[in-house]
DNA sequence: CTGAAAGCGCTTACAG
DNA sequence: CTGAAAGCGCTTACAG
């Protein structure tokens, strides 16, 4: 690269000091230079191609215009991955609404749990957002309570800070209700993951909760748990189809573990919708082309991390809303496999 | 935020100077400093939690130790984000690997084709990768020739910028060559993109060339152009069926497209494999759940991420190989809509 | 082997 | 309305 201009030469060239270009340039309100002045100013930059360097900039005014986001995947990768572009086209997008940049920054699992406090001890970002936290994140913590600007993407329970996520008893209720109504009474369930994740308690719950606003005791011999992967469904659901009494619908709180279960009912030469209706969650993008489609629960990633950054965003900039616990609505997609007509032919 | 500590507490607190506190911290070589120094600087660092301030080291080494990933959408914009995590995991494991954070700005519809200059011109990063270039792009031309660091993902005609890409021609030959091996003669194609694209250029290009190896004439009737989508899939594939001599066999190159054709034949009543071979090219996500699995060209999305952040850095530290453009092999993952038997049951 | 000083390229009080 | 000067927090020749 040839010698960048600095802000020196431009002066130069319009024949003022070095406080004027910056004045000008960076549009400073409330100070006044002739019209001329910031013509000549603004002539001469582009003639020089000049842009200010970042760096300096960064340096002399302690913002970073940056923001982390920290992907944190676990044993779940594959079902992560399937929000990745939708999350980060909303963080992004946000980001680039208030003038941010993102850095994204994958934790692989060769690193340890807190390798990206560096970016934020380091001053690399102002602030960070922190897709998959653990509970047992001690440097987490200390950052919080330091009043680093953080945002979680998913929920730690026991503690305050801000955090993004899906409603996802809600949702887990909406899929009960529509098998009602389509007047399903035995009902099973196989969980997105183990109980230690929180979001298959709530999950868990919605679905006990739903049934109990009609009456229908809960019975632990229909729920199974699943693991994040197609294996995992295809094991829970050939238990669930061992039952006596099986149930006549089952709902599954991972289309990625849907996608299991599904072949283990094909295994078994069960149809689905006509002898087993099945709703999933998470509405990843390959559900709507299953055979059948798959009867999901939406998750909404562009608005979880538009959300995210944005909450974010007012944090770093001392604008922090007094609720910083933020639940985004899902929306019940229905397809083919509970075998209620879906609203259009096309999915 | 507290005061943070900077170099200068730290050098106090051990009893040495600044210049001391750097030399230990960044482990300059060839400078001999005795051990018990040594220890008091890091001992003091640590007792401080004193991380070095990223903007100021950046200000006076000249270098962010950042690339960008510059995200360019086009119309094929879901074709793109089916690559996207695995393209990134594969940039940001390089980039780590070799000391780098990455920058993930994609360029959105309402944005201008060369919004993401500044990253370069403001010194935002130290080199980037701009995956979908338009060739009509002035702004990249002008950058790669004063020597700015740059890796395509994609390629430009008739340019000399470095570029990583799949080998596009050779992947469409594999397919052919398998829908060959199974017995077929009549063999339809239909592209993923106008051919204003020079991956469709291509991956037609590889089509025609395996058809010559075996002495079969190109057919033009049998060639129909997709648009990245499903419904250009559906449309191509009825054409295909209006033919007066339909084709045993269609190669399809783009899984997404190949979606929509899939459902063209479903909607006349054809049946996969047996009816007709269809092969695809991408292997998304999706593709491994179709009705039936579909046999398509596998893309190495992480291996693409990777090559391009390393020849980027490579670049970027004086140290570029003599061949800059990088092709990738592609591999034919072999499921069940050829009819061939799949290597494995489970695929 | 270690320290005092200059400087990276900006922005921002502070004078005029 | 505009300019000279200080300073952001580091690193790195350059002396000792």
């Amino acid at each position: 690269m040839p010698d960048r201009p600095t802000s020196r030469d431009v002066a130069r060239l319009a024949g003022v000091s070095r406080t004027t270009v910056s004045l000008v340039l960076n549009n400073v309100p409330d100070v006044h230079i002739s019209p001329e002045t910031r013509q000549r100013v603004l002539e001469a930059a582009r003639q020089l191609n000049y842009y200010p360097d970042a760096s300096a900039r960064r340096l002399v005014s302690g913002k970073t215009s940056t923001i982390a986001l920290v992907w944190h995947r676990g044993p779940d990768r594959t079902y992560r991955d399937a929000f990745l572009p939708g999350l980060l086209q909303g963080a992004t997008r946000a980001a680039r609404h208030y003038g941010y940049y993102v850095l994204f920054r994958p934790i692989e699992p060769d690193e340890s749990d807190d390798a990206w406090v560096e970016l934020a001890r380091g001053r690399h970002t102002d602030g960070l957002i922190l897709s998959g936290p653990r509970s047992d994140d001690a440097a987490l913590l200390d950052l919080y309570r330091e009043g680093f600007p953080l945002v979680l993407h998913g929920q730690l329970p026991g503690t305050d800070i801000p955090a993004v996520d899906v409603d996802n008893e809600s949702g887990a209720m909406a899929a009960i209700r529509h098998l009602l109504a389509l007047g399903h009474r035995r009902i099973g369930m196989i969980t997105n993951a183990p109980l230690a994740y929180i979001a298959s308690r709530q999950r868990l719950e919605g679905y006990r909760r739903a049934l109990e606003e009609v009456g229908i005791p809960f019975d632990e011999a229909l729920v199974h748990c699943g693991n994040f992967d197609e294996e995992s469904g295809r094991q829970a659901m050939q238990a669930l189809l061992a039952l006596a009494e099986r149930p006549t619908a089952v709902f599954i709180a991972s289309d990625m573990v849907a996608v299991g279960a599904l072949r283990a009912l094909r295994e078994h030469g069960l149809r689905v919708p006509e002898d087993m209706a099945i709703a999933g969650f998470d509405d990843i993008a390959t559900s709507r082309y299953l055979t059948p489609a798959l009867t999901t629960v939406h998750v909404p990633a562009f608005g979880l991390g538009w959300s995210a950054v944005e909450l974010l965003i007012r944090i770093i900039e001392g604008d922090a809303p007094s609720e910083t616990q933020v639940r985004l609505e899902t929306e019940l997609v229905v397809r083919e496999s509970c075998g209620a007509s879906a609203p259009q032919g096309k999915v």
